[in-house]
DNA sequence: CTGAAAGCGCTAACAC
DNA sequence: GTGTTAGCGCTTTCAG
């Protein structure tokens, strides 16, 4: 393993100048850097990436710290964040089961330059801590009351608030409101779209209506809830995933019912994946990779150019009429 | 930032007091130790694994690198070595768009201590080249030539065969195949087990039973595609991925065809995805998570004990008769 | 049992 | 322009 020191014997000059040459840093003369060049390409030279890091401070790598459930079922967020991230020269050290605290303890470890954090738990005190240690972090999708930290989110209150809406407006006033994994920030934000919506309206909110479950992970067939006791009234569903709407669907049908005939059906979801189904899914539109590369590209800005400005953005979310949204029946 | 320097001035001992008992190696008094230890404790000392991984030689991290459609499609390969390699202290770094002469870059960097490679074109010269380099790794899916490197496959050639022996046992004659992805190697095995079994039972191949897509992720509708063309004689379709054979029934029942009354469906996946469909899909069980999490264990071994038996082993695959197959009607 | 000292491979002043 | 030197923070002989 050839090390900067051989390179530097092969081409008859310092260290210093080898480095210097390589970085393309300072000062040297052309034919030098011819030299040196052709030692380290004959050497097949690779510079050690750890012993650069205890010299500079910063190690090329940034952990993206994601909750178990989103690595599985929404793997477009790494991968869109992914993309960004080693375009721009930088490793991605991915974590799972990791508090705050855990990625505090790994930012003084100084094998981090920078954090992206989704679907983690942020408890108030253990961010403090985090700002405090110095690092730059971004949080993707669970909003955050502090307003100095950088923050990229989908908003989904304003996605159950519209869905809701438009419910309303095609006459349903019984919604059932199917939420896959309620402890889920984003659920709850749904959830509260969707009372806001049926508070503007006037209608009131029934504990029934809400059908939680843990029907994507789950390996009963806890998707089939909700049908049997289909209440005189309920004519519509919003549910929080579109992979459950769609089971939700096969189990209508099973049951007799059509959708959007008897009953309407609204999901949640990226638009890949229920377009094609038929009849293609009537959804709320969540730009996830979006999400992702926007936090990534903050991120990188944030430590190259040690741009301290604070970005916060929460990102726009579309209702996706397709057909199995109608009018309520009677 | 507390270093190890602080904590001895603190306990007024030497560094390498303070280096010998937080890692308990090497020997100390207890006395000294509770010191030490109180002093680190106080400081909140965290050691700098740069400037330990550039002394000891090893990073405790290890390369995840994975095609991109595997890490979107089948996120559970990574999600499970993570939980191996997180659990033994390693961490992950995730890398996507690399080929082998990448990897044996990175390796060359000294940031990685070794490699879990997944779905990566390997060459036989580039595996050469990394094998010499003398780095820890394991290839995760794809069959390889050489017999002095670690790889763990699921043996999608058998499935291939199994399947199709069951669908010609059933009466099958003219089976459709449809590869999703066809230039990737599981891909590709299955169908060698499909043609395996055809030229097994005397029955010819026809070209026109084989319909290659992009389906998954594709945005056109491919997946109706075969529909249409429902030849004479064709009773059975073998799928390379339970999502589209998922979505090509959808699209047989709206196309006037029942599962498996008139056509019979057979899928390739995880069990947990298509279970709970309606009616439950036939497939062929692939363990994936096994696939990856044997791997990393294996990859694990190799590195701490220095270990250098290597590892081959192909995990059977299951049929699993649910409901999307009968026999052949006429 | 403990400390002094060397040095992992590299960068960045600082001299020349 | 280029070389010398001093470390980054840690581990590990080697003396004592």
């Amino acid at each position: 393993m050839a090390t900067i020191r051989d390179v530097a014997i092969r081409a008859s000059v310092s260290i210093a100048t080898v480095s210097r040459v390589l970085n393309n840093k300072g000062k040297y003369a052309a034919r030098t850097a011819k030299i040196v060049q052709k030692a380290a390409e004959e050497l097949g030279y690779i510079p050690n990436l750890t012993a650069k890091s205890l010299k500079t401070g910063s190690s090329g790598t940034i952990a993206f710290v994601i909750h178990d459930y989103f690595l599985v079922n929404y793997p477009i967020i790494l991968a869109s964040a992914l993309n960004i991230l080693n375009a721009q020269g930088f490793g991605v050290e991915v974590l799972t089961h990791i508090g705050l605290e855990g990625c505090i303890r790994l930012v003084r470890t100084g094998k981090i330059d920078g954090l992206l954090i989704a679907g983690i738990k942020n408890e108030e005190h253990a961010l403090s801590a985090l700002v405090n240690c110095g690092s730059h972090f971004v949080i993707l999708g669970d909003g955050v009351e502090r307003e100095d930290v950088n923050v990229v989110e989908v908003d989904y209150f304003q996605g159950g608030y519209i869905a809701t809406q438009h419910l309303i407006n095609l006459g349903h006033q019984s919604i059932l409101f199917i939420e896959d994994n309620p402890q889920l920030t984003f659920t709850q934000e749904i959830k509260r779209g969707y009372l806001f919506a049926l508070d503007e309206n006037g209608i009131q909110y029934k504990e029934h209506l809400l059908v939680p479950g843990d029907m994507l992970q789950g390996e009963q067939e806890g998707y089939r809830f909700g049908i049997g006791e289909k209440e005189a009234g309920v004519s519509a569903m919003l549910i929080t995933d579109d992979r459950i709407a769609i089971k939700m669907i096969r189990a209508l049908n099973e049951g007799g019912q059509s959708v959007p005939g008897d009953v309407t059906v609204v999901g949640f979801g990226d638009l890949s994946v229920s377009r094609y189904f038929d009849p293609p899914l009537t959804s709320v539109e969540t730009p996830l990779s979006q999400m992702a590369e926007l936090g990534a590209e903050i991120l990188v800005n944030n430590i190259k150019r040690k741009d301290s400005i604070v970005k916060r953005v929460k990102l726009m979310v579309r209702f996706i009429a397709r057909e199995t949204h109608a009018k309520r029946s009677t």
